[in-house]
DNA sequence: GCAAGTGCTTTATATTGTCAAGCGGTGTAA
DNA sequence: TTACACCGCTTGACAATATAAAGCACTTGC
């Protein structure tokens, strides 16, 4: 969906007119629900850059603790946004790897938006080295 | 990004380097920081649909207490993404009303994103009603 | 006067994220 | 064999953040 002058015209008239046509569920709100969790946006970014492990991912996002790590990626597997397989070593299970699913992959599209936008608006902080995860590579 | 083209890559991989002759700075990086914070995304949208008051605008979120988004919206009018502008009555101050900034209002990018994303993506909750803030107009 | 609404502020409490320690496992080198 | 590094989590104590409730000074309308 486009802000599309009529559109948008008709929304700046009538949004509770509006609201109440559609009742229940606003996909955008939930969406955002979702990506505005801790960590969230930051693992995506990072899954898109390719499959990684646990702590792989955890250094990649910038160090997120494991416990909360662990539960974003439940949650997000649950959503169907990333998927999780397990590398055998001789018989054991030793090592997890974590990627996107199609529809994770398709939120590029967000990333993408978010880098264009901060690239053209947000300043450069001149008092701290901020170590970032494969931020020549995630965009 | 890995996903993009070829020659997408190769002006990436400039973009990359113009970073690593900047090390500390990673925009994508920071923005994520900013709009994961909660409430942001929700008040971005928001106002995208036009200025609002206070109250109005913590109810076209969806609820937010006032504390926070007190916190929140000094923190982007720090950022200069929201501007904040007061209505004099009858000599005596008696309301705020909050709007985008021209960047602000570039984040229209991303809530598009998002939207088209989610559009695509999440599936219907048959459970609740989830009362929204302008949902078929907001984007 | 009262009621409804405004824009916050404050405090106690609830919720969320982190730190530190740890477990059972893998692999490599001495 | 031991020591070390790394893995993928789990757990409990603690820190940080968000919320609920109450409230203040103000406005408008009846």
């Amino acid at each position: 969906m486009t802000l599309a002058a009529p559109t948008q015209v008709a929304a700046l008239s009538g949004a509770a007119a509006t609201t109440a046509h559609q009742p229940g569920f606003c996909p955008v709100y939930r969406a955002i629900g979702v990506l505005q969790e801790k960590w969230v946006l930051h693992i995506v970014r990072a899954l898109l850059d390719g499959e990684k492990g646990f702590n792989e991912l955890a250094r990649a996002v910038g160090g997120c603790n494991s416990a909360t790590l662990t539960q974003r990626l439940e949650h997000l597997e649950t959503l169907s946004l990333i998927g999780k397989r397990t590398e055998d070593t001789h018989g054991k299970l030793a090592r997890s790897v974590y990627s996107l699913t199609p529809a994770g992959r398709e939120l590029q599209g967000v990333i993408q938006a978010i880098d264009m936008w901060a690239r053209e608006h947000l300043q450069e902080d001149d008092t701290k080295a901020d170590h970032t995860s494969g931020c020549a590579s995630a965009v």
